[in-house]
DNA sequence: ATTACAATTCGATAACTTTCGAATTAATTT
DNA sequence: AAATTAATTCGAAAGTTATCGAATTGTAAT
């Protein structure tokens, strides 16, 4: 991956809430395997202390990253993570001084 | 690790110039087990495109979030990278999703 | 002692970001 | 059909950031 990719990768995650947001997102993905429940971008705009205009600026700033996907299902928003990229960027944090 | 500063340390990855100058530590980090050498800001600023103000500057950021360790020898400051901090963060976000 | 060099500080500017409230769009409920 | 709700877009305000050139500090070399 190239610097400037990542970059912006780590810049999407660099603003508190939006971060809360991308953890909120990742969490409520990993509880779906045993709920089946999907993340709503509502619950989390409930959660946060931010309004939703500011949420769905976040929200894009997330996906424009491909730190997470986007389904518009009815009038709701549905988000889940990026596993693959995640991953990605833990690696090579992790093998930067190996 | 708390959100807050969880945020500062991807803040402090999030300008390319940055990034690039905290790989470019972590990988003078890793040659010097050969070498010997150490990892020199001069060398550094020679070989990105922006100022030695500048870089200052980064390197300051880089080191608020504990990144990297600073050290000053004579008139040069040497560098490098806070390992432990790396792999924490590498961790958080490979597990996020697991 | 003078010069040269590495790095920092200062002050400024231009660009970007976060956030908001108001208005809008689009889908669902009543 | 009207009202409600989820989300987006717009425009603006306040704050932050990246970068620079000039000036400064501190160390080393001549």
């Amino acid at each position: 991956m190239d610097t400037k990719r990542m970059a912006k990768i780590f810049k999407a995650l660099s603003n508190p809430n939006r971060l809360e947001l991308y953890l909120k997102i990742a969490k409520a993905h990993e509880a779906s395997f045993e709920t089946g429940c999907e993340c709503f971008v509502t619950d989390i705009i409930d959660s946060l202390k931010i309004g939703a205009p500011t949420v769905s600026h976040h929200i894009k700033e997330l996906a424009n990253a491909d730190l997470i996907y986007t389904e518009k299902r009815g009038k709701f928003l549905i988000c889940r993570v990026n596993e693959e990229l995640a991953e990605e960027v833990a690696k090579i944090l992790a093998l930067q001084h190996k």
